[in-house]
DNA sequence: GTCTATATTCGGATAGAC
DNA sequence: GTCTATCCGAATATAGAC
């Protein structure tokens, strides 16, 4: 039966299409309503209204708030996973935080809400994704401190605690993600420019890397 | 009738203390329910059992759960306000920003939980302080820049931007109270000890002076 | 000033027609 | 796969006895 094998291939198809949109739809929109309103403010009702669907659509893609709140969560960690790259396979520290630092600055200012989503997940004490940061954020961080610890070694920067860069890396450049609301009011109200964002990451980069004597 | 009088002066005497009292345990638990659960995730029956006292004591004291959420945010914020005078009357950026840094992970470390309470206002676009963004804190922000901007004028410190600098110092202070929990798990689950806390500070402080050109 | 009982609203989740 | 109508639990807030 070719014709109905066909057919079906077609329906299947665009079930799957139509599937992938909304979840996307969704997903954008509970990124954003999680982030502007927290997991216990934000209501299905505003990300359905957000997403353009009605409320019962969103159970049916994710049975509950909490599946859809884990895969915002998950989302931005990948995310940042994938920004870590930047940091291998460079010769110092130089190339390899400088790289970092923007990679990182350009999630901030593209992923302003799934940074702060993460950071409400942790300062919450993580009751969602507490595996993630003892498995793969823990084997992160034991491999970059390992990096810089051998930078030191090598004589390209002075004889910082890694822990302590890195936890800097994360602070500073998220700063400008989670608190992107009063850096713009402080900012006369207004979002910053992208020469104001070459400014903030040329700042950071520079006194970081000034700070651990790599330049 | 100095008797009635007397008695009432005490009585009067022990409502004041009972109130005062109340408040404070009803703030202390307030400010750590908001923290670890966010606004719209604490409920008035949990701050009630942690501090002790039956849920409809809560509403007499402050007639409704943003009130009580409103005063936790002001005690944060005058606390760091407090913190501000450590940037003062300083000599030079290594006075100055060196102290700034040990109040505001003193902080840190004694006040978590309002820390945490400030960064999920102003992550949700600080719908209850925004007006302290826009006059208090924009104030304090443009002198401070001002004092820097001197700094820099007198050959003190490196030509960095004071916005950024500004930015980086409240970043780096305060990640180590909202992110508390993600540390702590990086730390084999422990919580930082003395002399871990002095080592971070002391980290800080010298990537930062010397990312500046202070030192 | 304290506390029990309750009114009322709201939001997550689902049933069931289309 | 979509959506309307609805259930039910939970949480804020208050009434009113003590």
């Amino acid at each position: 039966m070719p014709d109905t094998a066909r057919i079906s291939r077609i329906r299947s198809g665009r079930r799957t299409d139509i599937r992938q949109q909304n979840e996307r739809l969704i997903l954008e929109a509970a990124e954003r309503v999680f982030a502007e309103a927290g997991f216990g403010g934000a209501t299905m009702q505003l990300i359905a209204d957000m997403a353009g669907l009605p409320k019962a659509n969103l159970h049916y893609y994710f049975p509950t708030k909490e599946a859809l709140y884990r895969r915002v969560v998950q989302n931005i960690f990948e995310i940042w996973l994938d920004a870590a790259s930047s940091f291998d396979g460079a010769a110092g520290p130089v190339e390899g935080i400088g790289a970092y630092v923007r990679a990182k600055m350009d999630i901030s200012r593209r992923h302003p809400h799934g940074s702060k989503v993460w950071a409400a997940e942790v300062m919450h004490g993580a009751p969602v994704i507490q595996d993630y940061l003892e498995t793969t954020l823990r084997a992160w961080t034991e491999g970059r401190m390992a990096v810089i610890q051998r930078w030191i070694d090598e004589g390209k920067m002075a004889p910082i605690d890694p822990r302590h860069l890195l936890y800097m890396l994360w602070a500073t450049t998220q700063h400008y993600a989670d608190f992107g609301h009063q850096i713009e009011t402080l900012n006369a109200g207004e979002a910053l420019s992208d020469r104001q964002w070459r400014e903030a990451t040329e700042s950071v980069t520079q006194i970081i890397l000034r700070g651990i004597g790599a330049i």
